[in-house]
Parts: C-alpha cells; structure tokens; sequence
RNA sequence: GCCGACGUGGCGGAACUGGCAUACGCGCUCGACUCAAAAUCGAGUGGCCGUGAGGUCAUGCGGGUUCAACUCCCGCCGUCGGCACCA
C-alpha cells in the first residue's frame, strides 16, 4: 500500500480493505494447515458442511464465521489448527432443478459450488480450502462404495425384504426421515406409506449399546438425551408361547413375544401379533379370513388415512386360533391388531391388561378378560378380587404380586428376576434387551447418489463389484422420462452389466445410497481428501481425530449425528480408522430467523441477503454482529437495527487506533480528564481495563459466549472514547490498550483488526506481521489487580450504601467504616446489628433484629 | 401423553459455584454541531410515589429455604423443540 493511498482511507471503508486482506491471506497460505506439523498442539475445528443450494444465506453465517473467530482464537494460542470446507453436493434439489429446467444435476450443482465458494470468501474465514471435498465427485464417492463393499464383508451391511417407510416423492426412508404422527417425509412433507420391498440396510443396532456410551464427550445434554431415547434400550425377556391344537391346526408352533415385565406374565389373558406377522395366514380360521384379511388390507392403507388425533381408539381382529401361556398352560385367544408393531420386538405381544394401559383399552373393547396379578401395598384382598377400572402400571418397589402361582406374594421386582429364571430354567424364555433402533435403510430410488456397488446375476445371486472396477460411476447423460423417477432403473447402458464372478449377463443394482452416508465419514476424507490408496490416511488420522470441536444445528441429532458415530465404530473395528468417537466436543449454534420472529423464506420475504449486508456494512461488522445477538445456541431473529450498533462500535474503534487525539469535530466534551484522576491515574484505569477485558475475553472466546465477548470489548471500547483527547490519549498505557483491543478483535473481526493493526505497525516504522499470526497476549496480572474495591453495603438484605476500600481490607475494619457511614446509621435507627455477613468481601449484610 | 429447553425493561440480552438485578447494544427523550437534515458527539432512560435527597415495587404465577434467591426446593401457568401405541 502507498502512503498516498493510506492518507486517502481516513474513513472506515470495509468494502476497500476486506477484500484487499482476504487476497493477502490467500496469496500467503495463512490458512493452509500443514498436517504433518506437530511442533504445536493440534486443533480440528469443523462445522457441518452444506449442501451447495446455490446461494449463502444469514444462517450459514450464523453457523461459520463464530466457528472461525473460534478458530483464529486457537491459532493465536499457538495450536496448529484445521479448518476444512467442503459439499455435501449429492441430493434431491439438483435432480429437480435438473427435470424443472433440463440442466445436468452435475452442471448444476458445481454452479452453485462456484458461486457459494465467491460467497464464502466475502466471510474473510481461515478454511483451508485445499482440503475441499465436494461429495458427488467419483473421487469421493468411490469411497462411499468402498467403504460399503468392507461393511458388505463383514456382515455390517445386508439385503433385506421388509416393509419400509415410502414417500411418493422421494422413494424409501430411513425411519429416522419419517416426522410426525401423521408420519410425514421429513425433506418433502409427503405423507409415508408402508411398501414390501427388497432394500439395503445397514446393521446400525450393532452398535446399539455403545451408541449409548457418551464417556468422554462434551456434548450437550440434549443431543445426548436425543439419541438416548432413539435408541430405546429396553430390558426384559423373551417369553416362547406356543400355539394350541384345535379343530383346523395341530398347534405346537413358536410364538415368541418381547416383554419388560414378565412378572405380569400370570396375567397374560390374551396375545396379540402385528397385522404383518408371519403366523398369521396360518393361524386365521377360515371362518374368520374373511374378517381377518380385510383388516390386514386396512391396516396397511392406514398410513394414507388421515389421522387427526393421536388417541385412536383400539382396533383388532380375533384369527380363531389360541395360544399356550408357558407358566400356566392356560389357553389364551390370538388377536392381531395395529397396535403391535411388525419392527420392533419379535412383532407378537402378550397382552396383559390389568397392567398396561394399551391392553386395557384393548380388553374393554373386546371384551377380554382382565386379571390382576400386582397390587400395591395398600390394596385389600378384596380389592384384589375386585374388577379394575383403569391399568395399575406401577412397577416401583412396594408392589407385589399376586394371582401368580408360587410366586405369588413375592416384591414384583424379586418376581421379575424370579420368572425370567424359571422360563430360563424350563427352556420358554431368556432374559432379553430390545431397543426401538432400527437398522439404517440406506437404498435410495434417485440419480443423484452414489451407485450401490452390487450386481444381480441369475447364477451368481448378489455379486459385489470388485473393488478395482470402482467406482461405480453414474452415467453421464440423464434422461428424466418423468418426475421422481430414477432415470438409471431405465437406463440400460448403466443398468446391463456382466457379472464379475461367471461373465454372464447380470443387472446392476439402481437404487442409490441414502446420502447421509457421504456426511457420515467426511471429516476423516477431509485429512487426506486426494488420497487414491485408502479413504483416510491412518497415520494422519491417528494424529488428528478426533474432531475437536464440531459446529452444526440440533436438527441433526438423531441422524446425521448418530450415523456418524455408527460409522466412525464400523470403520474402527475393521481397521480404517482408530478412533470410536468422531467428535469429542459439540455445538449447536441456534437458528436466525427473520425479523419478523419466523423461519426466513422467500415466501414470507423476511430473507437477510448476506451479499446485501457486506457490501452495506462490510463482513467484520455482519460477523460481529451475528455474535453479538444473544447466546449462539439460541438463534432468534434478525434485527434490522442492531446491526447500526456495531457499525458504530467499529467505527469508533477505527478512530481511537488513527486518531486517538480526537482532530474530529464534534468531540465537545472530551479533552478533560474524569474529575479528580490525574494522568498517571487514568493511565492505570487504562490498563487495569484493557488486562481485566483481556481476561474475560480470552475465556468466553474459549466457552463459545461471544455476545458477551463483544459486549466486552465494546466496554473497553466506550472507555477509550472516554479518554479520547485527553491527556492521557496516545500515551504507552493508550496504545497499550489499543493493541490489546485489536489483539482480541482480530478473531472476530478480522480485516479491520488487521487494516488497523498494520497502520500502527507502519506509523511506528515496524517491518508488518499478521496480526493473526500474533501469540494470544497474556495477563499482566499486577495491572488487572485492583488496589481499591466499591463493596455494597446491605441493611437486612436491602442495598443502602456502597463504600471504596483498599483490597486487602480486614473485615474488623470494614465493619467499623461501615458502621460509621451516615447512610448505614440511618438504616438501623439507632439498634445494634445483631450478626454481620462479610461474604468475602464481596459485600457486607447487616442484619439486625 | 412422555422427554427436554426456556420465561428478566419498549426490544435483543447480561448477572460464572446464591451476594449491588437490568452489563452491552437497539430504540426512545433532551442537548451540542448544522441554514436544515443525516452522520457524529454528550446527557438521560424498569414501574410507581416524591420538587428533592430518597422511598417503594419489580426477574411468568403461588408458596418455601436463607442474613441474602433471576439463581436452590415444592406446586402451577405459558412458549419453543423432540418423540408418537416401542410391549
């Protein structure tokens, strides 16, 4: 920069310095991480990456530019830290851009990464983007494919024919992409219907226990407790029924059912299977296929059926058949009805309605009986005998049980222990865990995905494709014959392929994979993302996961969140990796709404340009602000004033760095010093700010609190203005305090801190260094310390003076200047204190009477 | 219904393990500069009573513990998020 030019930029002017650094940053690679550098601490710093929609808007600055303040904070504490971006660049958007407006998803979506890549950079963040993954690329994919085939070998990865969760639009869902009680598509909102169908799933309730470890991590406890109940875990036992001879069956076949309470199993009075049971066809009479069948057919359109409230009354079918309660031989009727789910447990129940309110509404309905066999400890024999009127499903300490044969009597807690043992013992049933997890559905009926690597071979059966033929790429030329169609099921070029075991002719598989597979891994490609041999470089890994701090929204917190830690196990045990947890700490920032308080959308036209914003204000005071707004896990909406403020604030911390003198009109009233302070004195109040703030500051950068970060610098900030033209302006303390100030701006506000930074540097005849690659200054812990404190004074709780001690005052002298404050002495009307309270010298309580 | 988070000025919010409630900012009022406006700078700003010093009431509501409660305990009310018959 020439002086001529610098003379000229008196003003604040971001639109001329913000790009003038960014291109600095970039030509010096100041932000290119080298990860075999371990002369310093590691840091790996990620934020969920996005899907290239084509445009940045507020909120992905909500997300990114507080990640990267925290990021430059640890690069200036001396960590070597990693910063990557990427895309997650598969996905339904571009297929539909792509049938609205015949443009190739590829095409379509590297536009929109160009462009977001143009946005990016305005944000003046420190991403290292050679580290760039863009997940649609065969260079990426391939590994998708790779990844799946060792999963396919070790049995983690599996083909199954199951009813699955389907939305006319966009084709099967895992159960975690189906919402609501209407059960509705979590990215369409089409309502989800159950369809029969062949589909790759992965064993995700493997890991089921272990997804409930969460030692070791700092994660919010929220999240935690997410996924803790969407994994279910459930304690119980498996109890073998078996069915009873009759008129049109021999009996004798296995009826296995799930339960938590097998101490109510005496009160088993009627069982009932989920409408897709396999037993079923067997198990109807043909007297009752007509009715039974009919409510099969039902049960299935349900899904389509509106349904308004959650509180459906009961509904279910008699097959004719009975079953064999395994504790007492009792002969007990066979119901199947909705309420008993095909997927979770063995999809068979035992209903026992005095003790679950389900069956009991059951039971009413159809007149089924209903027998007791726990009583709490107040119940009478004779209310025991007694019919019930609601479910009694406490299962606490005090129950205990009766109508159970020899364990009649028993605490029901001992009984459940008691039963679970002798159905061991009699060869009917084992104690058993059962969670509500199910195994990821990973087949998609889409183009844009990465291909499941397999073929179809009428010799062979399944054939995995060889791992040198990968990756299996998607053909180039798309031909959508009509909407929600997968174009490769018809495409016959890619679809007709030779099977690589016999030769002969065999079909590729078209479905492609659920594209939450691509995020499940992509940190770990992110460290060696050009790597041909292997998707993650272990030696690299081994040094750099796991993730220290990961940023992303709560929206995530029991998909993508869980399978990544699913695969990050995986991956682990079949040696790709060596770390089980992918991410040691996490955050999740709030979501900006617009100002209007609702989720921004161009329909409502409460959307905040970004583009808009920074060329107005410039990108510091967009990233300052954002921080600035409230909690950042809490999001709120957009306020169309505030931002002025830090605009301001920015402004005046421009002029107190260039013209600390106060040359400007308008400044009346500064060049007088606070009555009563002399230089010296202001030159301590001046430092005593800047290494008090300084300690704050480095702490909530470190917590993730930066609207009080700022708030705090703004503190420190006001405080110069004050003293702007007085004497003590421009003095060693002054400008001490103003190269603290931009030391602890610069990972906010990064451009302006530099601009200002390298000024000083030059008016001081200083050779220019980055003030990002600046060491985090440290406390001067004697110019922090006070040597006077303002202690309040409380009469009986209520504040009625305040006083100025010295700080190592004794509380006996305290107490005595305390006592003789007029103010005090009016406070206690002439009676003595009865007790006074110090509290450590935070502030004095005198209690009287 | 179950699980979780949260209720503080006109607004966004601050107050860390109980210790000055309302930091910081927005907005608003007044003043300086200006022909005027904007920008900037300065002063003020929770409610009520009072000319004033000051008093008094206030952290969703009702109780409680404590010298002291936004903070802890009990019971409600409200808003938001998650789950949806999981045996």
């Amino acid at each position: 920069m020439s002086a001529q030019e610098r003379t000229r930029i008196d003003r604040y002017e971001p639109a001329t310095i913000e790009p003038r650094w960014q291109r600095r940053w970039a030509e010096l690679g100041l932000y290119d991480t080298n990860l075999a550098d371990d002369s310093k601490p590691k840091y790996y710093l990620l934020t969920m990456y996005d899907y290239p929609s084509g445009n940045l808007h507020i909120g992905h600055w909500y997300v990114k530019t507080p990640t990267d303040a925290l990021g430059r904070f640890h690069r200036m504490n001396g960590k070597n830290v990693f910063q990557p971006i990427g895309f997650d660049a598969f996905g339904l958007p571009a297929e539909n851009a792509a049938i609205k407006n015949k443009i190739h998803p590829h095409a379509w979506t590297l536009k929109n990464i160009d462009n977001m890549r143009r946005q990016l950079r305005s944000m003046g963040a420190g991403w290292d983007w050679n580290s760039e993954v863009v997940t649609c690329e065969p260079e990426y994919y391939r590994w998708n494919q790779w990844i799946f085939l060792r999963f396919l070998e070790a049995g983690l990865a599996y083909r199954a024919g199951s009813p699955v969760d389907w939305c006319p639009n966009d084709g099967t869902l895992a159960r975690e992409q189906v919402e609501g009680t209407d059960r509705h598509c979590w990215r369409c909102g089409a309502r989800v219907e159950k369809r029969d169908l062949d589909q790759w799933y992965l064993r995700t309730t493997k890991y089921a226990d272990e997804l409930l470890d969460f030692t070791g991590l700092e994660w919010p406890e929220p999240i935690r407790i997410m996924q803790t109940n969407w994994i279910g875990r459930s304690e119980g036992a498996e109890v073998a029924f078996t069915t009873a001879p009759d008129d049109s069956q021999p009996g004798g076949d296995g009826l296995r059912v799930f339960t938590t309470r097998p101490d109510t199993l005496y009160g088993a009075t009627f069982m009932v299977l989920a409408p897709e049971h396999a037993l079923v066809p067997k198990l109807t009479h043909a007297d009752r296929a007509a009715e039974v069948n009919a409510y099969i057919t039902a049960a299935g359109r349900e899904t389509e059926i509106e349904r308004l409230s959650t509180e459906r009354p009961k509904t279910g079918v008699f097959t004719g058949s009975y079953a064999i309660n395994p504790v007492n031989g009792e002969r007990i009727p066979i119901w199947i009805a909705d309420y008993v789910l095909a997927g979770y447990g063995t999809g068979a129940i035992m209903a026992v309605p005095a003790h679950d309110e389900r069956d009991f509404e059951f039971a009413r309905k159809f007149g089924l009986p209903i027998r007791r066999v726990i009583a709490g400890p107040e119940v009478t024999d004779a209310e025991v005998a007694a019919p019930m009127e609601t479910a009694f499903v406490s299962h606490g300490t005090e129950e205990r049980m009766v109508n159970s044969g020899p364990h009649t009597g028993l605490p029901a807690k001992q009984g459940f222990a008691s039963i679970v043992a002798m159905l061991e013992k009699q060869g009917r049933g084992k104690a058993s865990v059962n969670y509500r997890l199910r195994d990821w559905l990973i087949s998609r009926q889409r183009y844009w995905g990465t291909p499941i690597p397999v073929v179809y071979c009428d010799t062979d059966g399944i054939v995995p494709v060889p791992d040198d033929q990968l990756p299996v790429r998607l053909p180039e030329t798309v031909d959508y014959a009509g909407r929600g169609d997968n174009p490769l099921k018809s495409d016959a070029s890619f679809a007709n392929t030779t099977c690589p075991k016999c030769g002969g002719p065999a079909r590729r598989e078209t479905d492609t994979m659920d594209t939450f597979i691509d995020s499940s891994w992509y940190w770990f490609r992110y460290l060696s993302p050009q790597n041909e041999g292997a998707p993650v470089e272990r030696s690299i890994e081994a040094r750099w996961c796991p993730v220290d701090q990961y940023t992303g929204g709560a929206e995530h917190a029991v998909m993508h969140l869980l399978y990544a830690r699913f695969f990050t196990k995986a991956m682990a045990d079949l040696g790709m990796v060596h770390e089980r947890e992918p991410f040691k700490r996490l955050f999740n920032q709030g979501q900006i709404l617009g100002a209007d308080g609702e989720r921004m959308s161009k329909s409502r036209g409460n959307v905040q340009d970004p583009d808009e914003l920074v060329s107005h204000y410039g990108a510091d005071t967009v990233r300052l602000f954002l921080m600035f707004m409230g909690p950042w896990d809490q999001g709120g909406p957009w306020s169309p004033t505030g931002i002025g403020g830090i605009s301001r604030f920015l402004n005046r911390v421009w002029h107190a760095a260039l013209d600390p003198h106060g040359i400007e009109p308008g400044d009346a009233e500064s060049g007088v010093l606070p009555a009563g302070q002399d230089k010296a004195a202001a030159d301590r109040a001046l430092r005593t700010a800047a290494h008090r703030t300084l300690r704050v500051v480095s702490e909530e950068y470190a917590e993730l609190r930066f609207n009080t970060m700022v708030a705090h610098l703004m503190e420190l900030s006001n405080l110069l203005q004050r003293y702007r033209g007085t004497e003590a302006a421009g003095s060693a303390a002054w400008n001490e305090a103003v190269g603290l100030l931009l030391l602890m701006l610069a990972p906010a506000a990064p451009h302006i801190a530099e601009e200002l930074w390298s000024r000083l540097a030059e008016a001081r005849g200083e050779e220019w260094a980055s003030i990002h690659a600046q060491p985090w200054p440290s406390v001067d812990e004697a110019a922090a310390a006070e040597n006077e404190r303002e202690v309040p004074v409380q009469v009986n709780g209520k504040l009625r003076d305040r006083v100025m001690v010295p700080v190592g005052i004794g509380e006996a002298e305290l107490e005595r200047l305390v006592l003789a404050r007029p103010k005090v002495v009016a406070a206690l009307e002439g009676r003595a204190p009865t007790k006074v309270i110090h509290a450590g010298g935070k502030l004095v309580n005198i209690v009287v009477r």
